[in-house]
DNA sequence: GTTCGGGTACTCTGCGCAGAGTATACAAGG
DNA sequence: CCTTGTATACTCTGCGCAGAGTACCCGAAC
């Protein structure tokens, strides 16, 4: 009834708009935008719509009456059912309570990055410190922005939430790429050889690392 | 050439596995599980044979040799073109130099959460913490573990910066229910009206924050 | 001696979701 | 007055991707 149904947040984001009223999808995608959900949820009518759908074969949702304005396109309006309340509800705990393995692309570029040459490397990630201090003032000034208008601090939470890993973020990659600089990180001298030695065999061996318990065990690949 | 094909970071690592050497891609999965590639890129068969696909459309990588073991399945072994190289080193460099938009669920979560009672939003945020505790001890353990193996740090960059971040979201969120516990989290007392308030009407109103540019200006929906 | 789990090597199927397109109304600008 | 832009309200299309299934082989266990 839940499992992998509760993939796009997208469908929680309706619940939760459909809980306060009865709404059109493309009311919906306003409100949400009003707020700025669509910072923190990916948004976009194509998607929208397929998970109202999906919302409805569920019977979490129902349509309640279809008006039409003018000759504007058939607006159908739909309303939260009562399994759609407990739906809702159960899904909004558990996102709070339950960490989720996340696949973040800048992870993904570090398990990645002894495939660059250690001088590039530096240089990209330097690239990179540059980006992400320029994300972290906008933040902050939105931050002041939003002060200023008076706004509680309990409906910015998400943004403080981007911007405090934002932070962490920035603080790694400026230790890191420190590190390799100075060679303080294990395995940068090797790095460095490898690179070093014009007409090398085997480009980037990366070795194994022949561990296959760590903690967590094997979670199967599929 | 590269736009929206680049979405899914498995196909880079199949570029730098067939980067190192040929490869049939089923060896492809073995040699990213061994590296313990599969917590930094999500992997599954279903996905992997058609990000291959997709690749040799692509001419990003080409079929040398087909192979067959007893009556075991036909192996096609891959590799890498020039074009794939090129694609490879350009898409490392962007993964590595610039930060992408992402979503993780704790950050939509976080969006909602006062569509969640305040009690049961602390409850539900204390048990995240303990979740988090959790995996920093076993990523700590993990840690330690490779140590003793020997194994290089550069080659264990990815799960420091895993670490990082949870390290990060730990902190927040212990800030973050201490401020709602005392009070101290602006807006909460409204919160606590809301739904202290037997019988409240509009259940969350979620007032729109009326802002519609702040630092980078409105990326449209769609 | 056969059954059972686990490894090899894919294939099949079908929903999810993004991007682009459609059609109408309205307001402002030249 | 005619165009250009923007907002309203969806629909269409097709790839991406995950999960499950297939088929064979092997070693160990009962």
């Amino acid at each position: 009834m839940s499992g992998r149904n509760r993939s796009n947040p997208l469908a929680l984001a309706v619940l939760i708009c459909l809980f306060e009223r009865p709404m059109h999808p493309y009311e919906v995608a306003s409100t949400l935008r009003q707020r700025h959900k669509q910072e923190s949820v990916r948004l976009n009518y194509g998607s929208l719509y397929a998970v109202v759908a999906s919302l409805e074969r569920r019977r979490l949702v129902a349509p309640v009456e279809t008006e039409r304005e003018g000759r504007l396109p058939e607006r159908t309006v739909y309303e939260l059912t009562a399994a759609g309340r407990a739906e809702m509800h159960e899904w909004l705990a558990e996102l709070v309570s339950i960490p989720s393995k996340e696949y973040p692309s800048f992870e993904a570029a570090l398990s990645f990055l002894p495939a660059l040459a250690p001088g590039e490397a530096v240089a990209l990630l330097e690239e990179r410190i540059q980006r992400l201090e320029i994300q972290l003032a906008l933040g902050d000034a939105a931050r002041e922005h939003v002060d200023r208008l008076g706004i509680p601090r309990l409906l910015w939470v998400e943004a403080e939430y981007r911007g405090a890993l934002l932070h962490a973020e920035h603080e790694y990659v400026v230790r890191l790429v420190e590190e390799i600089r100075t060679g303080t990180l294990d395995g940068s001298d090797w790095w460095r050889a490898v690179f070093a030695d014009p007409g090398r065999p085997t480009p980037v061996p990366l070795p194994g690392l022949g561990v296959h318990d760590v903690g967590h065990r094997a979670e199967k690949t599929d």
